[in-house]
DNA sequence: CCTCCACAGGAAGCGCAGGAGT
DNA sequence: ACTCCTGCGCTTCCTGTGGAGG
């Protein structure tokens, strides 16, 4: 009989116990460095406990700052004192990457307050309705959670704030607060004047995390989810300074140490070291550029791997003169690329102009830089460098496109 | 100094999809 | 079911810019 492999991993010894303890979605018991936010948020929510309308909150913060851990633990905490008062407090959690308009917000809503109901097809005005009679009916204190509020369309989010807050004008009993979430630091000028000042009453900053607390953080995570004694104290303190360095995110942390010991697992090694910690970061990274470029729409998608294949061939290297980097790009060369690669893989080819405003959306994201040219170059062209590795990237989204 | 090159980026307009109004 | 309207992605056209080369 041939070798079954699953067999040879699930008997082999594994330096985890529970890996979901040290997965990015687990939620921890205790928030440690995070008492401060958690005592404000409560007293800013406190009101709805008297049946009063709390302020509107925005919370800004880096990834994987606890922002949403905080918030939904707050959540957890009010609703189960409501509870026991038997008080009409009713929560919403909605995460905006997957729904980005003030429809499906709306729509998501109603939705969860009629669960057996099916509401396709039903127009806007109707569900505004709903909402709006649903709330004053059951007198409720509705409290929305927008997660990665910035994910909203930019001419939608102006929008949905001002429905929400408004219906505070037709209820004599209830209210509806909105509870913002973001980490994108240029989301909140953005907005409309009176947008940002009904949604920002209350505001709250999360700092990132420094290598010390990073270090207390996976220090109470790795009793839950590794065997005892298998992950080396410089394993933890590997992955807390690389963490801390990039950026003091509690994600990228965590992640480093789940695949360091998947790495040992592999490995057949009983123990997890600062060397395994090394070898997971590249792998860590990789996954977070693979998730962009994969979320990117496919002629971004071209225009990358046109940048990528044209940065790994020689003759790019050999053209500059002089004191110029190597890596960089003219864009006119970079579009003939494209326009062969989108022939290649039977795509359209948008115009030279398009392209421009790709150029510039792929700069935004940070997979590029982008300079004006200076000298030794003959007329006003813009020079491209990759961010990441070229060959890296180029074969995730070459991948891609031969599914 | 002028002209040309190789672009940047604004303005206007086009075709289409999908929602609103009737 | 039908028109009307609107926003989006894009093209076309155009003016501006700064170095290279005569």
């Amino acid at each position: 009989m041939a070798e079954n492999i699953f067999y040879e991993l699930l008997n082999q010894d594994s330096v985890f116990i529970d890996k979901t303890k040290i997965s990015p979605h687990y939620t921890p018991v205790s928030l440690p460095f995070r008492n401060q936010e958690i005592k404000t948020l409560s007293i800013w929510l406190s009101p709805v406990l008297k049946k009063a309308k709390p302020h509107n909150i925005f919370i800004y913060g880096k990834v994987g700052t606890g922002k949403t851990t905080v918030v939904k633990h707050v959540i957890d905490n009010l609703l189960s004192c409501s509870k026991e008062h038997s008080l009409p407090l009713y929560t919403i959690y909605i995460n905006c990457r997957n729904f980005q308009t003030k429809n499906a917000v709306l729509f998501y809503c109603v939705q969860h307050f009629f669960p057996n109901k099916n509401f396709v097809g039903y127009s806007k005005s109707f569900i505004y309705d709903k909402f709006l009679t649903y709330i004053k009916e059951k007198e409720l204190n509705f409290i929305v959670v927008l997660d990665e509020v910035d994910k909203i369309k930019e001419r939608e989010i102006d929008d949905l704030i001002y429905s929400l807050t408004r219906t505070n004008d037709e209820l004599v009993f209830g209210s509806v607060s909105v509870v913002g979430i973001s980490n994108n630091l240029f989301f909140k000028s953005k907005l409309d004047l009176r947008t940002k000042s009904s949604l920002c009453q209350q505001e709250a900053v999360f700092p990132p995390y420094d290598a010390e607390q990073l270090k207390e953080i996976l220090k109470q995570r790795v009793p839950l989810a590794f065997k005892a004694e298998v992950v080396d104290v410089s394993a933890i303190n590997a992955a807390a300074a690389l963490s801390a360095k990039e950026s003091g995110d509690a994600r990228t942390a965590v992640m480093l140490l789940l695949r360091a010991g998947e790495l040992a697992d592999l490995n057949k090694e009983k123990r997890v070291t600062d060397q395994d910690v090394l070898k997971a970061k590249a792998k860590v990274e990789s996954e977070i550029i693979k998730s962009m470029v994969l979320t990117l729409p496919v002629q971004l998608q071209l225009v990358l791997l046109a940048i990528s294949e044209k940065s790994l061939s020689p003759k790019a290297i050999l053209k500059i003169t002089g004191q110029l980097d190597s890596n960089v790009l003219y864009s006119g060369e970079v579009y003939e690329k494209y326009e062969e690669l989108c022939k290649k893989y039977s795509e359209k080819v948008v115009s030279t102009r398009w392209f421009r405003e790709y150029i510039n959306e792929l700069e935004t994201y940070g997979f590029i830089t982008t300079t004006v040219s200076g000298k030794g170059v003959k007329g006003n062209t813009t020079l491209i460098k990759l961010g990441f590795d070229a060959k890296n990237l180029a074969n995730m989204i070459v991948k891609e496109f031969s599914e």
